[in-house]
DNA sequence: AATGAATGAGTGTTCATTCAT
DNA sequence: GATGAATGAACACTCATTCAT
């Protein structure tokens, strides 16, 4: 009986194991595949490739996504968060100056996707767009559009509280957009080939950009006393 | 003797234009390569196609370049102008504002790179850059140390001329270098999935980043009456 | 329990099936590039034709061997056995005339490599010995040198024996090897194109050859009667 | 007029020395394209590079032979002498003893066949007879066979004569044949793997074989005073 | 007659996909 | 469900052959 339930308790454990790596399958294939297209691009990542650095056999691959393309897709699908409509509600609720606010949002920015494989997620659509014209445009509707949506949002806010001067809002918004993008494809293409010591520091670089995009490059006259800005930072 | 001129004249002729063919066989097939890598990826391109659209068959592709790896770098290599010296001599010799030469700068950047093919070697960098890290390295040394150098030359001028106040210089040239670098990648990859209507206007996502680029977001103060800027602008 | 065993056994039997199929393969390969590079040469020889006549497809060749040239050096290594350690213990053990011996090597070298598919590996070496100059080396140390070494070995016996006179004994070894070689090349190449009827006849051959190679074409003088050849044959 | 006749004098020599190259054309392609196919097998053989050792360009080579494999016809046609009649006729005018006759003939041999280019024919055919079979079968007729037909007189003379005792003639041919084909083999192909020193010395070579041939390895009771052999040599 | 640029059928090799186990 | 041996369509690259000059 002890034994018994010993061996079924191990069984158990193991069938238990199984079934979790069962259904953790198909998301570390996705995580791998990610990567590898991330770095090498599409194309030129082979099946077998991903299926090893999943951990698993080429036909495991198969099993769990009809073809190539249409992995790719999952990768994409899986990793276009619908994390703006809580976004937007941060949003909503922020008190503080649009400045701060866009400090916070880059920061945010920073740690939830920049930092993390879902940035790879731009320099895959960026490099395969082309390819995929489908899920291009699926990555616009979900992605890039509530992105800039919110952005002018920030911006609209900034004008409508007086603290921001914008002749035109609708490509202002690309001065934030910019240089987000601008890391991240550092970061996954050419800054990869820099000796370790110059690659940007993204902290760094993020309050630099953050800085020229609230005051400019040009000498500001002497503030006076009431500037909302100074006051803050 | 009238009869032997013509005939030799038409000879000339004759071999002349294939003469000119085949001097120009490797730039066309070099212009194809370069489009079709951009649109589709390196990996992703039959050498076929290449010789399709340079309107040559696949063998004579390979007459010109011992392989689609070689002719990828020769795209490269092709595409990496020396312009830098000549651009830096411009900005020794110009007279005006600091803004003002930014401006010129990136207005005369958009007519001969961003505008032309050459703008696509970006996309292909940044989507190939790992798979030829040794093409990666050229082009870091040629094209991105050289175009950073002149940025941050601009930007020290402006400093040193008491126009521009740049807490963090060395960062600070990524304000002007993300958003050229974004414009190109819009143009060559998801821009080109949006409705028409909504393409990036080129000259006017110049003119609102430089704008905010020079000015920042942040509403400033009423200028005193000496400032630089709205003399000039 | 007498279930599980017989699914066990039958599961194991199946495997092993698999596993005999498996692992025969490279042998079938290149068994099949071993007769076709012989029949019509190395660069004549198609990929494809090998892997269609060891039953498989064109894919599966390049599964077991990674290029065409390595199938043909592993064809080589293959069929570079190396027998002669073992030749030369029954040459040290063997006791009669050195006559004989040299009968009974020929003979055993008909039934073991002549008449058996490694013979073609010397016409496949004859042809392609300037292309593969590595191998050619590897088979001239492994097979070439081993061999006449047995035949030198086989001839000072035969003098140390006072069996034989032989003035110029590192050449002389070449009456015996020229036969043999002629004889693989006769069947591996020309002689296929005879009439059916005028193919050597191997042993009636090799008898011939030896014959010639122990008295000589001219008539001999009336022997003694204690010579030891005629005692024996 | 002699300035006239010196320009028509000059054109008449560049004429004559064009004519000369052109007739000589068709020879120097087919050594050329001889000493290639001996080196490197006939499909591995490239016309350019036949074409290039001759010193014309690739299309001249299609202007005298109309395919790559009709150039390995003529190759082979072109070095097939018919001189067996001749060497008939020597056969019947010559005097002395057979075994004179036939050192004669193998040193003949080597000096107008072995020792030429013409002995790469026999490497080249034994290598591509399979690839040619209607080749094969009219150089086994007008090459193969006639030698042996002479082998065959040669050693009927002797036996004829007295001088020879041979129990199967048909084949004891063989033993003159093979030996010659071991030496053009050695020569043309394993044999240039080497060491230069080690490579075989012809004359000594033929030297040996000869005398293999006539006496035999088996030391030969004394001989008796009248022995031709003992006489002449 | 001679050239050599151009061609495209042919071959070695890869790799997404299948399927028997 | 998982495997990996097998497949064959696809692609890079070669080279005999053509033909405009």
């Amino acid at each position: 009986m002890v034994l018994s339930r010993f061996i079924s308790g191990k069984q158990a454990e193991v069938h238990a194991k199984r079934e979790r790596r069962k259904e953790a399958r198909p998301g570390e294939l996705l995580d791998a595949a990610l990567e590898l297209f991330v770095e090498k691009g599409f194309a030129a990542t082979r099946s077998e490739e991903v299926a090893a650095r999943a951990g698993v056999s080429k036909g495991t691959l198969f099993l769990y996504f009809p073809s190539k393309e249409e992995l790719f897709k999952a990768v994409i699908r899986e990793n276009i968060s619908g994390r703006f409509k809580e976004w937007n509600e941060e949003f909503d609720s922020f008190e503080g100056s649009t400045a701060d606010m866009l400090r916070y949002c880059l920061a945010i920015w920073w740690e939830r996707v920049g930092a993390t494989k879902a940035s790879g997620i731009t320099k895959l659509m960026i490099s395969e767009a082309q390819n995929f014209p489908d899920i291009a445009a699926f990555y616009q509707h979900e992605v890039v559009e509530p992105g800039q949506d919110l952005m002018r949002r920030i911006l609209q806010r900034g004008v409508a509280r007086g603290e921001f001067e914008i002749p035109d809002l609708d490509y202002a918004i690309y001065g934030i957009v910019a240089p987000m993008v601008f890391l991240i494809m550092s970061r996954h293409s050419l800054g990869t080939c820099v000796p370790a010591g110059r690659m940007l520091d993204p902290e760094r670089y993020i309050a630099a950009q953050v800085n020229t995009l609230l005051h400019g490059l040009c000498r500001q006259p002497a503030p006076s006393a009431h500037s909302k800005e100074n006051h803050k930072t």
